[in-house]
DNA sequence: CGGCATCCGAGGCGATACTG
DNA sequence: CAGTATCGCCTCGGATGCCG
């Protein structure tokens, strides 16, 4: 997912409601390969509850290994996104936190998080219907 | 990507400012299935300029191979986010356009990438520095 | 506790060739 | 044009084990 294709154009996409047609690239695709992962949009929603230790957002998530978790929150301090602290005691303790650039993407998250739940019986019932019009025809 | 890992909660995540610390879930996974999905967005990004054939399609989002096409025009009619109408001629064409549905998630999709306009200088900078800062340990 | 290194299987995805 | 089918690479990501 997070494998860079050889990118040749770099153009912002228009959006227009009617817009010619035209190539769909530019920083759309550096987001999404952040907000379109699963971890990285699940530890910014557990992080928008507030400052939370490695544990605990391990247990918040469920689901997640400790190394996708390692491996997502580094890559969001790196992308300045979630502030790492390290407190030098023992057993080490580790906080992290939203920056003020990660708080921003709360928003979006919530927005994402409602669109959900408004939406979410719809598909499942699109899905039904689709797959009740086309059997055996599985694209999963 | 698209894996199911078993879910046993399904509880609605809060999202309040401070809260407890609590399970992730519910249906944010679901949607975040879909419209994490890098091609998906892409996708909906172009269609939400107007109605557009395959090819167009195709053309407009390089870098996705025709099978990746397929299969994600193919997901989002099974959403009921995309709607596709073929038209008996020879050769063979097919209209592809956003629901009602898939049109109300222009607005998130509009919403992210002006987040990505916004914050990708912030973010290039903020890798560079972690990158200088930590030689040789490439997170990739 | 909070990691990092390694192994390894599953499947996402591109490339290619063929059909209606 | 708009697909379907097949093959194969290569990455994602889980499991396990070790360290400070």
């Amino acid at each position: 997912m997070r494998s860079r294709s050889p990118r040749t154009s770099a153009q912002v996409a228009e959006l227009e409601p009617c817009g010619q047609e035209g190539h769909v690239d530019c920083g759309i695709r550096d987001v999404l390969d952040r907000v379109g992962d699963r971890w990285s949009v699940l530890v910014i929603v557990e992080l928008a509850n507030g400052t939370r230790r490695f544990r605990q957002l391990q247990r918040a998530i469920d689901g997640i290994s400790q190394r996708m978790l390692t491996l997502t929150v580094r890559r969001l301090e790196r992308d300045g996104l979630v502030e790492r602290t390290v407190y030098p005691t023992v057993p080490a303790q580790v906080d992290y936190r939203l920056t003020a650039a990660g708080a921003s993407l709360t928003h979006l998250v919530r927005a994402l998080a409602d669109w959900s739940l408004e939406h979410r019986d719809g598909i499942a019932r699109s899905r039904e219907d689709y797959d009740a019009r086309h059997p055996g025809h599985d694209i999963r």
